[in-house]
Parts: C-alpha cells; sequence; structure tokens
DNA sequence: CCTGAAATGCTCATATCGAGCATAAGTCTG
DNA sequence: CAGACTTATGCTCGATATGAGCATTTCAGG
C-alpha cells in the first residue's frame, strides 16, 4: 500500500472540460462550441497548464475570462471522466495518439447568456441534446413513442431470465415507468441508459458501428462530452434543491417569474406558481425592490433582487420544487 | 476555444486516494495506514496504470481487492485534487520532485471491517480526525472551549471592518453560531475554515511555519489527506439522506439499534429512535426476518435484512435522518 | 368601459415531522 | 424467583409543510 509513483509517469494528457450554464428568456442555455472537425458539436475544453495555474478552478476562470471575456459566478468541479477509449478523438486530433486523456469537468453558472465575441462558441438550449428531459410542456411523445417500445425491446433482448428482469427493473426506475416515478435528477442515469441500449448515436459511433439510434433523440456530442452535459444537468438538478444557486444565472432584479421559468428550464417541470412563491417567500431568498415590470401581458410584475443578507439565517438553503400536475 | 493538447503534456502523476469507510461495532470506521515517512497517518493511495484499468474504478477495486483481500461495495468519485504544493510531500518521496501530483479521490463503502492482513493499514475510527463533528454525547466540549474563541479572534484579526464581518458570517453558517444550525455535511467547509484560521497542524506544516494549532484539534494526516476525509465524510453524511447507501455497510442482517448506531456514528448526530423506525418502515428499506438477537442487555431485537426488492419503488430514496433533541 | 392576461393573496385537506407516553420481553440482582 | 433494569417496539398528538385550487388585483388593449 506504499505510493509507488515512479511507476505512473506516463502520457497523460489533463484537459479542464466546462459546462457553462446561463439564463436567457427563461431558458437555460449552454455554451457549446461546433468548431470541431466531424461536425459534432463540442462543450469548450481547455488544456490545464500546471506550470500556470496553481488550481484547476483559477485555471477554468482564467482560460474562460479569456475566450469569453466575461467573469464565471458559481463554479463546481463535476467529475473526472478518464475512460480509455474516451480519448480518441482528442489525442488524435493532438497528434498524440497513445496518450490517455484525463478531463476534469466543471460545473459553471453566468448570470447573462450575454453574446460571444471572436470565438466559434455559442449559447444553446440544453433540450436539443435531451428532448426527452423536458416535460414542461407535457411527457414528450418521443418518450412514449419510441424511448419506451425501444427500451421494452432492449430488454427483452437479454440472454438471461434474471439479466431481463435486472434490466427492466432498471428502466422502470430511471424513466418512472410502471407507476415509478420520473426523478429529474436521473438524467445521466437516462443518459448512460439510452447509450448502453444503442439509442443515441454516440453509442454506434464509439463502437466503430453503424448508428442504432432513432431519429429525434437530440444532437450527438464529440467524445463523452453529452454525458458530461448530462452530469451537469443533473448535477444542477439536484443542487438547486439544497442551495440557491439559481440566482447564480439572474441578474440583478427579476420577476417571480422569470425566476420560475428558470427552475422550469433547469428541472424540465412545470411548477405551481403559488406554491413556488410560498416557498421563496418562507426562504427568504429574495426581497421586493418596489420597482415594477411592465412588459408583462398583464398586470407588472414587481421586480425582485436576491436577498444574499438572509442567506447567512442557514435554516433552509435550498428551494422546494412544487411540481404542478402532469400536464 | 479549440484544444490544444500539445501544451499540456507535461510531468504529471495521477493517482487514486481511497476513503475506505466500514462499520464495526456501531462505528464508522476509516482505513488508514501509518506507514509514511514523517509519522503521519495517510489514507490508501494507489497508482493509476493507465495501461492496466480501462477506468478509473476499474483500478480502485483491483488495487484495493490485491491489498486488502475484500471486495468494495459502493464505490463514488469524489474529487480529483490538484493544487499546487499539495504534492510535494508524494512528489519527492517518489523521486519526481518537478510533477505535479493529481489524485482522484473515491469513497468506497464495504460491509465489515475485517482485520487486515499483511498491510501496515488498520482501521480508525473517524471522531479521530474530526473531533469537533462528534455531536452523539452533545455539543463536544472543544468547540465552545477552544474553536469558538480561536474562530472569533481569527475574525478580529481581519484588517478591514468587512472582511471582519465576512468572516464571521462564514464562521457563523459553518460553525451553527448565534442561533444558525450546526449542518452535519458541512464537515468539509469546517475543516477547510479551521485550515486557514491556522487552527489544525497541516496548516502550519504546509506552509513551513510553526504549528500554530491547539491540542485537541485530531490527527493530522499527510499531504492533504484530512481535507480528502472531510471530503469524503461530507459527501457520506448527505448520500444517505437520498440513496440507501449505508446498508453498504451493514451485514446481512442486522438489528434496527444496529443500523441507527451506524447512522448515528455517520451523521456524528443522536437520532430519536421511535421516529427513525417509522422512517425506515413508511420507505420500505428493510424486512424482518424471524431471527432475533438476544444479546442486547434487554429485549431481544429482531434481526432485519435489507430488502433490496422493494428499492425499486422507488418514490423515497433516502433515510431520514430524524435528529434526537440537543443532549 | 369591458375583457383578457398575468400577478398576487388566501384557504383547506393531507402528509410529514418532532416529541413523548406506554407496553413488551428479555437479563440481572438480591 | 420476584422485582429492578434495559432495550425493543407500538402508538398518539400537535405543529408544520405540501399539493391543489379559488379569489382578487392590476395592468394593456380594443
Amino acid at each position: 500500500m506504499k505510493p509507488d509513483l515512479n511507476t505512473v509517469i506516463q502520457p497523460l494528457v489533463v484537459g479542464l472540460n466546462a459546462v457553462i450554464f446561463a439564463a436567457s428568456e427563461g431558458e437555460l442555455k449552454v455554451l457549446v462550441t461546433e468548431s470541431l472537425e466531424g461536425g459534432e458539436p463540442a462543450l469548450p475544453f481547455g488544456p490545464f497548464d500546471p506550470s500556470a495555474h496553481r488550481t484547476f478552478e483559477i485555471g477554468l476562470r482564467e482560460w474562460v475570462r479569456g475566450q469569453t471575456g466575461f467573469e464565471l459566478g458559481y463554479v463546481e468541479q463535476l467529475y473526472t471522466f478518464g475512460d480509455r477509449g474516451r480519448e480518441a478523438p482528442l489525442a488524435a486530433l493532438a497528434g498524440a495518439q497513445d496518450a490517455r486523456v484525463l478531463s476534469v469537468g466543471y460545473l459553471g453558472l453566468t448570470p447573462d447568456a450575454r453574446p460571444l465575441n471572436n470565438t466559434d462558441a455559442h449559447w444553446d438550449s440544453w433540450t436539443r441534446f435531451f428532448p426527452w428531459e423536458d416535460h414542461r410542456c407535457g411527457r414528450p411523445p418521443i418518450l412514449t413513442k419510441v424511448i419506451e417500445p425501444a427500451l421494452r425491446s432492449w430488454c427483452d433482448e437479454a440472454a438471461a431470465p434474471g439479466r431481463r428482469a435486472a434490466r427492466f427493473d432498471r428502466v422502470r426506475v430511471t424513466f418512472g415507468l410502471d407507476g415509478a416515478l420520473w426523478n429529474e435528477e436521473r438524467a445521466l442515469d437516462r443518459y448512460e441508459l439510452l447509450y448502453e441500449a444503442g439509442l443515441v448515436a454516440e453509442a454506434g459511433r464509439d463502437r466503430g458501428e453503424a448508428n442504432t439510434a432513432p431519429d429525434g433523440m437530440g444532437v450527438a456530442m464529440a467524445s463523452d462530452h453529452r454525458r458530461i452535459l448530462a452530469t451537469a444537468l443533473s448535477r444542477l438538478r439536484g443542487k438547486i434543491k439544497y442551495r440557491p444557486v439559481v440566482f447564480e444565472l439572474m441578474g440583478d432584479s427579476f420577476t417571480l417569474s422569470d425566476l420560475q421559468r428558470v427552475v422550469e428550464s433547469i428541472s424540465g417541470f412545470p411548477l405551481h406558481k403559488q406554491n413556488f412563491r410560498r416557498a421563496l417567500d418562507r426562504a427568504g431568498f429574495v426581497a421586493g425592490t418596489g420597482r415594477v415590470e411592465s412588459q408583462t401581458g398583464g398586470r407588472p410584475a414587481e421586480l425582485y433582487r436576491y436577498a444574499r443578507e438572509n442567506m447567512t439565517a442557514g435554516t433552509a438553503l435550498g428551494l422546494s420544487i412544487p411540481r404542478a400536475k402532469e400536464s
């Protein structure tokens, strides 16, 4: 159990992958770049330069500032991805075919999706990549029409009856079939299951086989970037429930409906408006500014701001997400 | 925003640090090794060999199996630690002074703390490293007598009044002073704050300065291992609330009091026995076996087992932790 | 001025939580 | 061997939170 470090100095490439979220017009957007060869959109990737950066986080912030000109608010490490096989496209691109690529994934939040200059990156709604995760207007048809039947037959493909049952149980819980509840935080599990079942384009691509993914299963991303994005979405969906991180996505002042729309866009579910407000009220997260926003189409809404000063009271630290009835 | 991988091929050393928890006699134990030079206990460290292991997790499981002879149940990635400065002790030991050491921290759970053969590792209660985190017999005296006064004067040391207030707010929330609640999941925040305030021995050591830590502040660990352990404890404390991971620490059958003692040992708080049982009941986590355990000192307790089959029902996936009244 | 749209205020049944009382079934002690 | 002690287990009760929906307010536009 003694460290034996000499044996592990190897060609390793370490980079940072950032999932940077912003909100604009009540939609959660993610920063993606379309420039990579192969035509697949990718997450921004930044080299980690050990000699220049004392910590990952400092490296990330600096690189984002340099590339996009804006400052990241909240930053959190997601996961370190190091499976063999994931590196092929990137390593080849860098002329380092034999290197193993590790990437440390980070989640970053920033208040507004300001236009980006001098880059090939742009803001894109996450729903483009995970259409089955957006239940704001009811259960997405793709779930019922395509995914469920495909997953059920994937279960039946398993050889042993025991494995069939195990597969089905997993499908049942992750996708909320047959009475189980859909848990929005399981976005990563769902993506991984779809990948295993060959229902997303990356599955065939990574094995060098034909694409078995049905239409409408969202846009594939380079390397394992869609998995990283799913990790970020799952993390964010969980996090907003016990930390007031949504406010990192809001501007200085916002209406409660704005805030609700952003939370709905994150969680992928419609919320019960009155109960959402009651929960906000109880938590003391927001304070009215007195000013109003009149461009609402109805009664003007009061503008609120994040009540940072109340945050130290520290009873409840998260948002409650009171789901509205289905559909 | 294009990847520029050539610049990042550098002397990087990547290893795995495992925080392996087990429960014995109702106490949460962690696997530590005392063999490193310097005399400080350390977490088990395993090299990550990219050519041998397809994924981190496979590498970790194999290495733990080889070193200790037991199988890890639940495994979860914690965090990737890569701050400059953390590597000095390890890198020097490996004769690679100029290398940057990254380590991917993992949390592993295993049912029983079986004796270890052929290693210098042993099981140790986590309370040895974080005495201020154990509130099972009331608020630890060290908090009131040593930590609180020291932190308050650390706040006063700040130059600007604004910084003083900011420091104090942070102390207040993390340590639950002046009406704020103690949140057991903030174990990492508390350790980091104590480190910043120079109240743990690692703080002075890492800066090459004199030790300013008071007595009774727990045992220091090599490198940043105590921080990694704090990360693991925080993660585990959070996790048991929304995933039934405690059962990975229990044997095949156990009494409800056994289970409660383990949860109390993890969370560091006494639980309300009846409410704990009610919550277990509602969740359907356990099923009676009919057998009883008579060595309880009182009325014999029924032996229960983890009801894995109910887990797929999937309404509530975590344990509720009904705290008992303070002291 | 009337109507539609959204914001905001309030009520009610139900589920959950924290706390404590009561009873059961063993061991230990004199 | 009875009574004390210890731990397990069952049950109740009030306070609080949650899900759902009704009612009212306040604007823009015709």
